[in-house]
Order: structure tokens, then sequence, then C-alpha cells
DNA sequence: ATCGGCTCGCGCAA
DNA sequence: TGCGCGAAGCCGAT
């Protein structure tokens, strides 16, 4: 078989985990689908589709959802079903077996993807830095009798398009502005299913037997499905739903309404002026690449249209209006960062991971008195003294998100508020997983770190807890910000009141 | 309302 | 080697 010589599939998206050849003789190709839960603008999808023209043999996709896996909730698993079955209807009359698992009890899919491997040409999956992927992905290159490929279709730059890690978004944004150009007209295929591919009906018998397919009432359905999974029933699911359509109905509605706010009234919580695309972009059912063609049609803009500015400044290199260009460091500077750190560093969810000068100031100030301790139980049920604090905890709980100004004075607070910065760090990290949409992405510890120094700088004067750590107050937040409705409609909320 | 100082590290010009 | 500058701040002086 040709090596990648025809391929539309970068080269630096495609890592081999394993020596095992493809094997010609195998039954078909196995897309494992684990992060870019989505059928189009999907590199490692494109590059599954190629494998299997190529060996002229059908296409299985194994869509699983694990059971035992920390912060496993009703929240996120109604979220990740209903990308199931958006990519179910997707897949419908394409000729591709699509297999949504949705494992019963933890243990129970142990030997569905090693059996799957077996008659396999080769097996394709996703590549994704954080949680608990890496080390599944490492652990199923040395066992699976197969070659295992992961593709990495996360952001607009190859996550190993670099090998350095950058310690400021200045850095990283100057470094983008010089290199990726060339990426911009790499794309994924918008819809790489509309292809011939050989058709093929069903799983092997054996395996469709003892890991059965999700059913379309589990698919469509309602919480008494997740009722009888032993995951967290304490986090509900959140009110909006998952999946690339939904994800996609989110992303045209905020180009076609609230796009015009970005950048004035995006920080003001009581305007409703953020993209909301995160969760979608976490779990894959929007691709950055996707948000961006979105954008470039909104904005009539083309790769072309770059300007030759390198800079490093926040607006100005791609051509585009203010709002967009605000956008876009936010989609790729900002996210983009993220995955640069977690894909270099395996410790980027360590406190050992901040830069020397926070660490030394934390230090310094590590026995000074704190105003008040909580415990990871206050913090969890909102029951500080500060109303604006306890609102934006509400907001986490039942909404699976926090506006993205007062997430910072969230962090900061529980920072002020806990008997050690690493203390504060773990609760920061377990609120935060447990409840965000977004968590357990390298964004959320972007946001985590950065209340602790990562990509900031020493701030004076020299304040007790903080250090020079940048410091935030409620007060001032108040002042500056539209709070009032915010708090007034979250922080009396109570669990048991539901909506 | 706006301004400077607080303070650190990095790239780049010199 | 020195200079400029940076995700969202804070505070006191003007």
């Amino acid at each position: 078989m040709a090596a990648n010589s025809e391929s539309r599939v970068p080269v630096l998206r495609v890592r081999k985990l394993n020596g095992h050849p493809v094997k010609v003789e195998g039954k078909y190709v196995l897309y494992w689908m684990i992060a870019a839960r989505r059928t189009r603008w999907n590199f490692a999808l494109d590059r599954a589709v190629e494998l299997a023209r190529e060996l002229d043999r059908p296409l299985i996709v194994l869509e699983p959802l694990r059971a035992g896996y920390r912060w496993a909730s009703d929240r996120i698993h109604r979220f990740v079903i209903d990308g199931m079955a958006d990519n179910a209807k997707a897949f419908q009359g394409t000729g591709v077996v699509y297999h949504p698992y949705v494992e019963p009890d933890p243990g129970a899919g142990e030997g569905l993807l090693r059996g799957l491997a077996g008659e396999a040409c080769v097996v394709v999956t996703d590549d994704f830095p954080a949680f608990f992927l890496p080390r599944m992905i490492g652990a199923a290159a040395e066992k699976l009798p197969a070659r295992l490929e992961a593709v990495d279709s996360n952001g607009i730059l190859p996550m190993r398009a670099t090998e350095q890690v950058f310690a400021r978004a200045f850095d990283f944004r100057r470094f983008l502005q010089r290199e990726l150009k060339p990426h911009l007209v790499r794309l994924p295929r918008r819809d790489p299913l509309r292809t011939k591919l050989r058709p093929r009906q069903r799983l092997p018998d054996g395996i469709a037997k003892r890991w059965p397919r999700a059913t379309e009432a589990v698919l469509e359905g309602g919480e008494n499905v997740l009722a009888d999974l032993p995951i967290d029933h304490q986090v509900p699911p959140a009110p909006y739903g998952g999946g690339a359509r939904e994800g996609r109905r989110v992303l045209r509605e905020f180009l076609k309404v609230r796009f015009k706010r970005y950048g004035e009234d995006r920080n003001h919580p009581d305007s409703d002026g953020a993209s909301g695309l995160s969760p979608y972009l976490h779990f894959g059912h929007v691709s950055a690449h996707e948000v961006l063609q979105s954008l470039a049609e909104h904005e009539g803009w083309s790769p072309e249209n770059v300007s030759g500015l390198k800079s490093g400044k926040r607006s100005g290199w791609w051509g585009m209006s203010a709002a967009a260009e605000s956008f876009l460091d936010q989609l790729v500077t900002w996210r983009e960062l993220g995955f640069n750190l977690c894909v270099h560093r395996d410790d980027f969810d360590l406190y050992e991971s901040l830069p020397e000068w926070s660490r030394a100031t934390l230090e310094e100030h590590a026995s000074d008195p704190r105003p008040h301790v909580y415990t990871l139980e206050q913090f969890d049920g909102a029951e500080t003294h500060d109303d604006l604090w306890n609102a934006a905890q509400n907001q986490l709980r039942m909404e699976g998100r926090i506006h993205n100004y007062l997430r910072m004075l969230w962090g900061k607070k529980i920072l002020h508020w806990s008997e050690s910065p690493q203390t504060a760090l773990e609760i920061m990290i377990e609120l935060n997983n447990k409840y965000a949409l977004d968590g357990r992405d390298p964004n959320s510890y972007s946001g985590i770190f950065w209340v602790l120094g990562r990509y900031d700088r020493a701030w004076g004067p020299e304040r007790e807890v903080f250090g020079k750590i940048r410091y935030m107050s409620s007060a001032n937040t108040r002042r500056k910000l539209h709070v009032n409705q915010y708090i007034e409609r979250w922080d009396g909320w109570q669990p048991s009141l539901g909506f």
C-alpha cells in the first residue's frame, strides 16, 4: 500500500502507535471513535475512509462510552449519547457499520476492541492529549493484534507541528502568525461519507451478541436509561443537548445572532454573548475547522486575506472584523495553546507544572492566614459567604458551564479560601471535571492553572495568600460587570427545586 | 474617568 | 544588554 502519498490527511496528524503492519487480508478497517465524535470535518474518519478505499474493504466505526471512568455522570453520558444518536443517523445508508456501545458496567466492554481488531486490516483512532485517553490509547497500542494509528483532528495547527511548549499566549500567537497559514488550506472533508465504500451489514456475530449496539431507546433515551448505569446521578443532564446537530445549530445561531455582540457584551454575565461552543468542541461534536469555515463564510474571508503581521498582537493577523479576530483568538490561540502543553507534558494537571515564579511566590505565602477556609463540600454546595461566587458555582452545577469572566473569579476565590494552593488546585479540578461539560479538556486545565499563574505574569503589590499572583475581587467584579440578574437567577438556586 | 506603578520573563533589536 | 510588552487586576492619585 502506498504510504500516505495521496493522502489528504497531513502526515503530521497521523501517528503510528505500534509495529504491526497493515493486514491486506483483513476483513475491514476499524475506526475507534473516542474523541472526535462526529462524521464531518474529521481527519481520523478521513484517514479511515481513505484506508478502506485503498484496501477495498468495508469500514466499521466503534463509538464506545465507558461506565467506569472518573466523573462519569448523567450529565456527561446524556451529552455523549445525544452525539451517538446523531452519528447513528449520519451513518445510516452509507454502508458503514456504526456500533455505538454504552458500557453497562465498568469492565463490561473489555475485549470488544480487541475482538474487533482481530479481523481488522488496521485500526484508526483519535489522538487526544488529556484525561484518560493517552493512557488508554497507549495500552491499546500494546495489546491490539493490529496496527493502531492515532489521528489528530483537534485543531487548526497539528499538535505535533511544534516541539516547544509555549509559556505565554503571546509567544504562541507569534508562532502561529509565522506558521499557521499553510495549515489553513489543509482541511478535513466536509462530508467524508459521500464516497463509495464497500458496504457491510453487521459486526462479526459473536461480537454483536456479547457487546450489543446501543438500542434506539437508549440513543433517543429517557433518563431511566441513565438510571440503570453505575454513574453519578447527582449530576443531572445539562439543560441543553449534545451532539453534532445541536452543536451545528449553536454555531449557526451564534454567528447569526450573538456574534455582533461578541467583544462588547461577552464579558457581561447578564448578556448572552459567548459562543457556547466549548462543550461541543470538547466532545468533538463540532470541529474547529468547521467553526473556522463557517466564520470565513460569514465574513467573506479566505486564507489569502491573512496579513503579513507577525508581531504577536491579538488583532490584525487574520484580516477579519474585530469581533471575528477576538473570537479566533479564543478558538485558535487559546484553545490550541492548551493542546500544545498537554501534548508535550504529561504533568499538565500537576501543581509542579506551574512556572517557577508562581510556585515560589505561592510558597512564600503558604502560611498566610486565609480570610475564610471552605471544604470541598462547602464549595461544591455553593455555601460560601459570597453570593456572586455562589451564583457562579450554581451555574456550574446546573448548566455545566460558568460564564467565562466569572470563571476566573471563581478560581481566584478558591485559591483565596483554601488552606493551600495545592488544595485549591485539587478543588478546582474536582469541581470543574465533575460539573463542566468542557471539563477534562486541555482548555479547562489552562483556565484552572491560569488562576495560579500559568500563562500569566507577576503583579504587584504583593498580597496575602496570592503573593504576586494576579488578584481578583468580587467587589470589583460587581462594579465592573452587570451581574445583578445573574446573581438573582443563580444565587438562590437549589438542586431540589430543579430548573 | 484615566493614569501609573506594582512585577516577571521572553524575544528581539542593538 | 536593554527595551517593550503581555487574557480579563488593583489601588491610589489626579
